[in-house]
This record gives structure tokens, sequence and C-alpha cells, in this order.
DNA sequence: GTCTATACCAGGATAGAC
DNA sequence: GTCTATCCTGGTATAGAC
């Protein structure tokens, strides 16, 4: 990939992260990128375009970053963990940042839509993956659709994400209190055996329903 | 309050919804209302005046259509049931599109991130009240922070509407999933007294460390 | 492949007639 | 209180020099 592409798909994201969506442009990229405003169209064609490109890049990358650190997840309170680690230590190139703003944006435009659903794909994927794992032991297994519960849980991050921008200690709170509730499964996966077959028996009533 | 104050007002929502907050503007929401771009100066000073004003009044709108709806809601199942008939019900004007996206353009105006939190906010204790009730009988009840996890909904709800823009199919999934969580809840609400018990002592046990 | 220049349009905002 | 006219800025996009 040439020099300027990395520089344009670089300054995207930080146009993103500083101007959102209702204010990126051009003109507002190619400064960040430091190169001149015509090489968005030469290279990518239109604004859109590269967003949606950059979006791609970015994630790929970000989900590649953070797969070591879900690979070790055996709780659901450590995925919270690696979600909050994710923000505090990327604060400046958070990748549910950029989704979230290219989510709002997505609204208006079908081609970027369809690149930003791909994109957020990839963080289902590997969520999903990581649900496999954590609820392979819990006693309501059975009645989980980790696709869905994936797609829940990345949905639900952005909202998170930009819930912080007008309220941060909200955001904090809301988190914390998150991860209080990923205590109580945890509560629920550790009941004696007799707690357990109930919980069972109650749990397999209701998904035959 | 004057005819044009709110015809510009119900075209700023209109607009909002038809061409996000990327293509908001003064000339759109005009077109919209069927007035004068010159008259959303006039009365509201800028457009994200105005587009703060406009999130104001529809949220409070809607807030209050739904509270009836809200106060017969005894279970999460219930509550996760309202916000998908306000969706259904309320398509042309569903008043959490209008918050996710003004939630994405709040990120670069701190004016309009302030009414946006405060519009949120109105969501955030009404939703509170309901899970105070839902929570009362829960054994679960001294672990939760009911204002917390109301914030925590209402982020989820911002997130899962995005997500729907980009991905209906998936959106419709992901909350057929929380559905079943939902009932999950109730399972454990539902246990017979010495497993409930068990699960008391157990809550208690990790509430206190 | 990159830069300059430029055409052209949309948006924010104001002045002034009515 | 509303409309017309207008200014200016900044946005997309292209042509053409280098």
């Amino acid at each position: 990939m040439s020099d300027t592409r990395r520089k344009l798909i670089d300054g995207a994201i930080e146009a993103i992260r500083t101007v959102g969506i209702s204010g990126v442009s051009a003109r507002s990229i190619a400064a960040a990128a430091g190169v001149n405003q015509a090489l968005v169209f030469y290279h990518f064609g239109s604004v859109h375009e590269l967003l949606g490109a950059a979006c791609m890049t970015h994630t790929k990358a970000s989900v590649e970053l953070f797969q070591p650190a879900l690979d070790k997840v055996t709780t659901l309170k450590q995925l919270l963990a690696v979600g909050r680690d994710m923000h505090t230590q990327q604060s400046q190139t958070f990748n549910v940042t950029i989704l979230a703003q290219l989510l709002a944006g997505s609204r208006t435009d079908a081609g970027l839509a369809e690149t930003t659903r791909a994109a957020l794909q990839l963080w289902i994927d590997a969520i999903e993956q990581v649900l496999i794992r954590v609820l392979a032991t819990s006693p309501a297994k059975d009645l989980v659709d980790t696709k869905g519960l994936a797609s829940a849980v990345s949905a639900a991050f952005i909202g998170l994400e930009l819930y912080e921008g007008i309220d941060p200690a909200g955001a904090v709170h809301a988190l914390d209190t998150l991860d209080q509730l990923a205590v109580l499964v945890e509560v629920v996966d550790d009941l004696g055996p007799i707690a357990r077959r109930a919980f069972r028996a109650k749990v397999k009533r209701v998904a035959d329903r």
C-alpha cells in the first residue's frame, strides 16, 4: 500500500475522532494526513469510500491487537475488563469511537453502511468465540444464542461509548454496574449442586416452551 | 409557542431522521418544516440550538407518551417489549433514532452534548423507576445499582438502534436473544426456597467483599 | 503520483424590505 | 414575524501542470 494511502487512512481516523462524522470532510482529513486535499479523490474516489476503507483497516488492526487479550478471557467480567482496557489504552484511536461515528453516518449512505457492517462483524465474530468458551460450562448454556448475544454485546458497547461522550461519569457508573451484574452470573454458575440442579431444570422447562 | 417554532422543531426531527446528523442543515430543516431558512436563525440563533431544542421537546413528549406503558411493566422481558413496541409504533419519529444521531453529533459541540445529556436523562430516570419496581422482589436486589443499570440499559438501546441501521436482521436477532436472557433472570427469581436461600447467601458474600 | 488552481455548490449567517 | 437577497466559508470534485 502506498505511503499516501496510508497517510490518508490514518488522517481519516484522526479526523473522525476529532471532528466526528458530521464534521469530517476531504479537507479536514487531508489536513490531518498532511497531504493535499485532491489526493482523497485520486486514491479513494470519494470521502465516503475513504471512510469505509479507513474503518475496515482500523477495525481489522484493532481486533488483531486485542485478540490475545480476548483469548485469555474466561468470564464475562473479564470480557468487560478487556473492553474497558481497550478504551483507556487506546484513547487516541479507540476503534469503538470510530465505529460509533460511522454507524451514525451510515444512516444516509448504503455503501458506507455495508462496510461498517462488515467491520463491526469482525468484533462480533471475535466476541462470539469468547462467549462460546465462557458459556461452555454455564448451566444457562442451552438458553443463550451466542451469535445474538455477541451482537447485543457489541451494540451495547457502542451505545456506551456514545453515552460516555455526553456523560463520562455516568458511563463509568454504568460500566461499574455491569461489572457487578457480571458477578451475578458467576454466582449462578457457582451455585451448589442442589441449587444448580433446580436451576437447570427450570431453564430446561423454559427453553422447551 | 409560536406556530413557526413548532414547525421548525418538527422539521428538525424529520430532517435528522431522513438525512442524519451529518446531513442536517438549516436549509434541509427549513425545507422539511415548509418555512424560510432564515427563520432558523431568527428563532433559535443557530442550527445546533434548534437541534437541541427539538431533541428536548421530542424526548419529553416521547417519554410522556410511553409512561403509561412503562408503568405497567413488571418484568425485564416486558421492559424490552415496550422498547420494541416504541420502535415499531413510532417508526417515523422514533425518539431513540434521534438521540443516537445527536449523541454522535455531540462529540464536537459541548452545548449540544449538554442538551442531549439532559434529554437522555429523562429516559434514564423513567427506566430507573421501572427497574426499582421490577427488582424489588428479586434476590439479586442488593447487588444491583438501579441508576447505573438504567444508564446501561438506555445506552445499550441506543447502540442497538444504530446497529439496526446497518443490519436489521442482526438487530432483531440480538433483541430476540436479550428476550431469552430476560427469561433467565425470571428463572433465578423463580427458584424454589432452598435454591433461593443458597443464591441469596452467595450474593451476600459477593456484595460484601 | 502529487500539487496547484479552479469550477461549482451547499451551508451558516446577516441585512434590510415588507 | 417573515421573506428576499446576499456574503462568505468551506465542501466536492476535476483539469492540468509538474
